[in-house]
DNA sequence: ATGCACCTTCCCATCATGGTAAGGTCAATA
DNA sequence: TATTGACCTTACCATGATGGGAAGGTGCAT
């Protein structure tokens, strides 16, 4: 089948697939004569392989490395987790990140009036005042 | 002041603050007889702005509406509240995708034995075999 | 023969940041 | 005075994953 057909059946753009290509993810595809790329149902499956795993969140570095597992037959389920496990240790240090600029902004937008008037702790606080101290309960 | 010196004293590299010029958020800085650019005080104050700013993963084109705001002493603070609360729910959303992406991974690896056998629901299922059911309590 | 949908490669843009190269400025020191 | 070293300047390239668009080739249906 054409690119954009697997594209399609793999949910990924076909752009995509030209790119994963050109960085090594995938092997170079075949050629019709017309010198279109053709895929088949195996190119498709991994495809949407990649396409799962980008959902997870992998990098593209962290795909290479479970498509080698994944066709390696011998491997053992004790290398898959420990880079699932990695990567678990990489979205919660982004998630506590962002849950910290949450926290500081929802204080200080807690402690804003929200009224016509300019006094504004938000504000204040970016220009380097002291920020407004916690409250206790 | 020069710009090393500036950047040290608003916890910015002196790379950005070009960057932050070339593109419009900070004021053309005046120039010494060496072409060098000269900072003063409220220059720094505005570049540790952007720079807590920065911290709260507030993006370029929402730090360019906060020095506005900031600049403006007769805007609302409701102005301000609106922008930081619009900025919550960017940091939320993205939190709730990291988050989704963690369960799913947390689970999964869960199901995996990790140990010398090739077995791995992890790989399984990005290979596209149905995912384990989620456990009921 | 014309048109349309698809494909090809190539280049550019995003966003915030860093790296490096080639060269200018300036103060201190040998 | 000459050199050294720390600083500055601009300009270009890179990141990671993705999209956009241009210019042109392929192939099928009218």
């Amino acid at each position: 089948m054409q690119i954009g057909e697997a594209a399609k059946a793999a949910g990924v753009s076909a752009k995509m697939i030209r790119h994963y290509e050109s960085i090594g993810l995938i092997p170079t595809a075949d050629r019709r004569l017309s010198n279109y790329r053709d895929y088949g149902h195996d190119d498709v499956h991994r495809l949407a392989f990649i396409r799962r795993a980008r959902d997870l969140g992998f990098s593209i570095e962290e795909i290479r490395d479970l498509l080698r597992l994944w066709a390696d037959t011998k491997r053992s389920s004790a290398e898959v987790k420990a880079l699932a496990e990695s990567h678990i240790r990489e979205l919660e240090g982004k998630i506590r990140l962002l849950e910290e600029m949450r926290g500081t902004l929802a204080h200080l937008a807690s402690a804003c009036d929200g009224d016509h008037r300019p006094h504004c702790p938000i504000i204040e606080t970016l220009a380097g005042a002291q920020p407004v101290p916690a409250a206790h309960g």
